[in-house]
DNA sequence: TTAGTTTATTGGAACGTACCAATTTTTTAA
DNA sequence: TTAAAAAATTGGTACGTTCCAATAAACTAA
């Protein structure tokens, strides 16, 4: 096990919330947690933090912390518990695993574009590499990424097709998880209405992202065109 | 002033950035600043915490502190600092002002959908509002809004022409930050294309959203469907 | 020179303390 | 009974300490 107190907390006071173990659909306050789960009043602020990142509950100096309503009650539209990235409910898709289809593959100068993007001078070669995702038979979206030479020496087609952030997890020992993520709707165009199946009325949702390497290297810049039925994006705001 | 500490450390650290003052793109490890800045280290955590968060740093545990590169060159083209909602960029609206217009106005009792998103019962009625938002002539955005009336009884077509925010904060001390957002998109209806000034080939960006207020009652149920090129929303995403 | 080992560096987790600020509850006074 | 004042409650900020884990740097031996 081993798991950090903080996060030991956070699914015990879940488990507790679900089971309806608050009432008043209010939590006791962090001085009295520390003392029931014997640990330090920091370890619980820092749970309680998290949670109230997440949306699942709301503090408020002086009068104590209340649980989301919404949280406990019926699952919403909204997929609570943060964040939540969403090629998902246009149907179901229970069973059906993905599937890629490397569309082409190619090595090409990178636009200016690109250059600021990823943080590249002009005779930085990228990967340019086009992906057909689906689950089945059904296309849901079309990803167009690049990826710096420089960074990924021997990228093969091979690779390509299969998980490049496992690759590069395994074989170079650096992790992917930090993107930043643009969202916006545009009109389908023939190649999206032909590659993903839609009419010339129905549109594409579209999420640009960079992906950063640990250590702050812009890694990967991915455009990704997705059936509109299949991209729905679910997040917690607070806002300042 | 009385800014908080790691506040004031985050914008000294953010200036030294823009101002080119660590060219091997890494900041000082925590032990220094605490002693550079003569704060606590705990305070440097948070305040670099922070940053992380909001992606313009990237901290890897025995290796040290990194800077965004993307954050430094070009701030222009990358909204950042964290999630964005942007009813921005479509074209320039530089000193355009934004404008209402209620299309309409009135109480009904709320659906089932309804009642799960807001937490209600079937006889707790709602308002139900529909405005049209505009810059100066141009439309953008069609906001369907849904609020119990047991939270704000004496809603009038005054207010609901002003900011309903800025009434409850004002006038019942409870200010609106947290809700709960869900994006997508879809193909513009007739009403759309007739409000919008869309073509029947051109989508609406939707955004729904459930606003809370303080203490984690859910305040407003709001479906918001934009033109197209009105809508984009940035942010900087942790995964795992 | 190279490969393996040891040491130093650096961020992470957890604890605990002191004091502050917003809110609620209780008490007091008119 | 009511309104103002005081006290208690509750989360927030900040400081500081200890130990740990991942990584990088220095060292050592073949």
């Amino acid at each position: 096990m081993a798991e950090l107190i903080y996060k030991q907390l956070i699914s015990k006071l879940k488990k507790r919330i679900t089971a309806n173990e608050f009432p008043d659909m209010k939590l006791p306050d962090e001085r009295s947690l520390s003392e029931t789960y014997e640990i330090s009043r920091s370890s619980v602020k820092r749970a309680l933090g998290q949670m109230a990142s997440d949306g699942i509950i709301f503090k408020k100096r002086g009068s104590g912390t209340f649980i989301n309503p919404l949280y406990l009650k019926n699952k919403t539209v909204f997929n609570y518990a943060g964040t939540n990235l969403g090629v998902t409910d246009g149907f179901e898709m229970n069973g059906k695993s993905p599937k890629v289809k490397v569309l082409s593959f190619e090595v090409i100068a990178p636009s200016e574009d690109l250059q600021r993007n990823l943080f590249l001078n002009a005779d930085d070669f990228v990967y340019k590499i086009v992906r057909l995702r689906l689950f089945e038979k059904t296309p849901f979206m079309i990803e167009t990424g690049y990826i710096p030479i420089k960074i990924v020496p021997n990228l093969s087609r091979v690779i390509v097709k299969g998980s490049i952030f496992n690759y590069l997890e395994d074989a170079q020992n650096q992790a992917v998880t930090k993107s930043s993520i643009s969202i916006y709707a545009e009109p389908s165009t023939e190649n999206d209405q032909a590659l993903l199946d839609l009419k010339s009325t129905e549109p594409v949702s579209i999420m640009d992202g960079i992906f950063f390497l640990d250590d702050g290297t812009p890694f990967e810049y991915s455009s990704m065109r997705f059936h509109y039925k299949f991209s729905k994006f679910n997040t917690f705001m607070s806002v300042k």
